[in-house]
DNA sequence: ACAAATACTATTTTT
DNA sequence: TAGTATTTGT
């Protein structure tokens, strides 16, 4: 046990002296360069962790260390990127010391974002009752708007809602204009600037008229908010003693600056690994790490370099991969873990060979002892596994596939969740115009009349529309209106009101959906049983938006617990995640580092720090595979060659092998 | 005006 | 693959 006298502030800015007694070796149960970190105080601080080298668990130190050294936890703010980041940092130190990190401010920068925001709404000029639109919602608005502006030409392609609402985010998250972004990203659209400029107008007046906030706005308005120098943003900022910001390597500018408007008294730690950048695709500025010591001049840097994961042979074969970057923190990981087997890399005559080497190779592995549940093939891109898991179905091989379509994105929950919707808001358009679409003979057109109907008054839900006398009201559509009636008079629980529009949805969605409707069926009960945790609808619905329960549906495992999958992932899905062997796949120069990449040499950098996260999460076994022959729609079977970032490995590095 | 049939397009993901 | 936009048919 260590004894120590320090100064520190009490929260009301006293310096007091006191004797800490903490009751856990820190200095023993981390290494020197994770004790630096954990034990830091006042001041900003870069931590470079490099991959496996205990990046959480010097956080979660440093959470527990503070807290036991006196500082109140509420004054600390933990951002990430994720949810489940958040949530396990705060259950390994909650585990490590005590339930005070549970009162921790911790979260993801868009719920920190969405709670400021909330509290102090008024001084922004926002209602406090703010709808959260997420990307499908923001995508319904634009389709709305897009109708009603009638920008659709026949003929000429227009963007999709989606692309439209991916280049207004961008624009947003990287600091450019729309038209660079267009000229940029989308240069075959560049006709059709003016209509997505007038486009853009109207989703920002639409967003301000309905009192909306899309996933951007959240971080728009609390940076505003933070820059402005009035009373509550000055207690806000009183209130934070120590900022942490995890995964720095991944936030965009927007988020960089709400860092230093929190930061006040520049007491703040940032964490990441400049080699694992990979999101500058969503807007993430790589430079945002590189230039954090100019933006906080006295930072400390300090690196975590010793590796815990994978063999010294593994750790080798990604330091070279690295070597070759043009800009990065100068680190060499080094691992004291026993010697273990070279990397392999092989060759394939085919597509079809490649996955059947990797079936093979796995039931092989299984064979020594291995579960699958150790082992993981990883790509580039989703679609390169489509042969791998034809094969692995006719090997019997269970397995899951992480990077699917997410819950709440699905139609048929969208569908039921914009009913409820309705019920809490009458005046929600989009979710009125979600719903009229499903119904049988109502097009457009006709949802149109009765959106406008309802706008003006000539419909009400207020009223019951059994006394009602209104010719729009057809005999088709007054089940509807009884519906939404019932829903928004009678006092019930959000899961009654959930079971009402399950019970009328349900004809419409097995019409919709009836070769597929089974699995869509399980995501109903699930949903079902999601609303029985609500006491109110609005907090349902709201928390649908920003902080769902559940991610996705293969999250619950309703499948057999017990049974052992085979993990299939896309590389970004991958990202702190580690097995004891690790398939690489379709490292074919064109697909990975994909073609895309080739025009500019930051992309091109980024796919290099792909293959370099994809490499580092292998522990003992790293398999990379390629196949030699591709085929290809114009030209028939082409010749492939494999990933520029293999191709230079020396045979002192990696193995290679020639399938026949 | 709506529905059904067809053509097209898309990396990567989180909030 | 699958969701979406466009064309064609009723």
């Amino acid at each position: 046990m260590q004894k120590i006298t320090l100064k520190r502030f009490n929260n009301s800015g006293n310096i007091i002296k006191r004797n800490v007694h903490y009751t856990i070796d820190y200095e023993n149960l981390l290494n020197a360069a994770q004790f630096e970190a954990a034990s830091a105080e006042d001041g900003s601080y870069l931590i470079i962790a490099g991959a496996g080298t205990g990046k959480t668990r010097t956080l979660v130190y440093r959470l527990a260390r503070l807290i036991e050294t006196g500082y109140d936890p509420q004054s600390i703010l933990l951002l990430t990127f994720t949810r489940k980041a958040a949530r396990e940092m705060m259950n390994r130190s909650s585990l490590l010391l005590d339930e005070r990190c549970e009162k921790i401010s911790g979260g993801t920068f868009h719920s920190f974002a969405n709670l400021t925001l909330r509290k102090y709404a008024k001084s922004l000029g926002l209602s406090s009752g703010f709808t959260i639109l997420d990307q499908g919602d923001s995508e319904d608005v634009v389709n709305l708007l897009r109708n009603q502006m009638k920008l659709v030409t026949t003929g000429k392609r227009f963007p999709l809602k989606q692309t439209l609402i991916k280049i207004f985010s961008l624009a947003v998250n990287t600091g450019k204009t729309i038209g660079e972004i267009v000229e940029q990203e989308y240069p075959h659209f560049r006709d059709d600037l003016d209509k997505i400029f007038e486009l853009h107008k109207g989703y920002i007046a639409y967003k301000y008229q309905n009192n909306l906030l899309d996933y951007d706005d959240l971080l728009i308005f609390l940076l505003r908010f933070l820059n402005e120098d009035s009373l509550p943003a000055r207690k806000l900022r009183e209130g934070i003693r120590f900022v942490m910001v995890d995964e720095y390597q991944d936030t965009n500018h927007l988020q960089a600056e709400i860092t230093r408007g929190l930061a006040g008294n520049n007491n703040v730690m940032v964490v990441g690994d400049d080699a694992q950048s990979i999101y500058a695709f969503r807007g993430a500025s790589f430079q945002n790490i590189m230039d954090f010591p100019k933006l906080f001049p006295d930072t400390k840097i300090i690196k975590l370099e010793e590796n815990y994961r994978s063999t010294p042979e593994i750790l080798n074969f990604t330091n070279r991969i690295y070597q070759a970057a043009i800009q990065k923190y100068d680190k060499e990981l080094f691992s004291r873990r026993e010697t273990g087997e070279l990397p392999a890399i092989i060759a394939a005559p085919n597509v079809e060979m490649q996955a059947k080497f990797i079936v093979e190779r796995v039931l092989d592995l299984r064979e020594e002892g291995i579960s699958l549940e150790d082992i993981a093939i990883l790509f580039r891109s989703s679609y390169f596994s489509f042969e791998l898991e034809i094969e692995l179905q006719k090997a019997n091989i269970p397995f899951v596939k992480v990077g699917g379509m997410r819950f709440l994105e699905t139609a048929h929950i969208k569908d039921i969740l914009a009913f409820l919707r309705i019920a809490l808001n009458p005046k929600d358009v989009i979710s009125w115009y979600r719903i009229l679409l499903l119904h049988e003979g109502i097009g457009p057109k006709t949802a149109q009349k009765i959106l406008t109907a309802l706008e003006s008054g000539q419909i009400s839900i207020e009223a019951d529309p059994e006394r009602s006398e209104n010719n729009l009201v057809t005999e088709k559509l007054y089940p509807l209106f009884k519906l939404i009636y019932t829903l928004h008079k009678k006092k019930m629980r959000p899961s009654e009101m959930a079971e009402l529009v399950i019970e009328y949805y349900y004809p419409i969605f097995m019409d919709k959906y009836y070769d597929d409707y089974k699995k869509r069926k399980k995501d109903i009960d699930t949903f079902q049983n999601i609303t029985q945790r609500y006491e109110r609808l609005d907090t349902l619905i709201s928390d649908m938006a920003i902080e769902p329960p559940i991610d996705s549906v293969s999250e619950l495992g309703e499948e057999d617990k017990n049974e052992e999958l085979l993990t299939l992932s896309t590389i970004h899905s991958a990202k702190g995640l580690e097995w004891h062997s690790v398939f690489i796949m379709h490292a074919v120069d064109g697909f990975f580092p994909s073609s895309r990449a080739a025009e500019s040499l930051d992309a091109m950098e980024e796919e290099r720090r792909l293959m370099y996260v994809a490499a580092t999460r292998a522990k003992k076994n790293l398999f990379i595979t390629y196949p030699m022959n591709i085929y290809d729609r114009e030209s028939g079977t082409t010749l492939s060659k494999p990933s520029r970032f293999i191709s230079t490995i020396t045979p002192d590095l990696a193995a290679g092998f020639l399938l026949e």
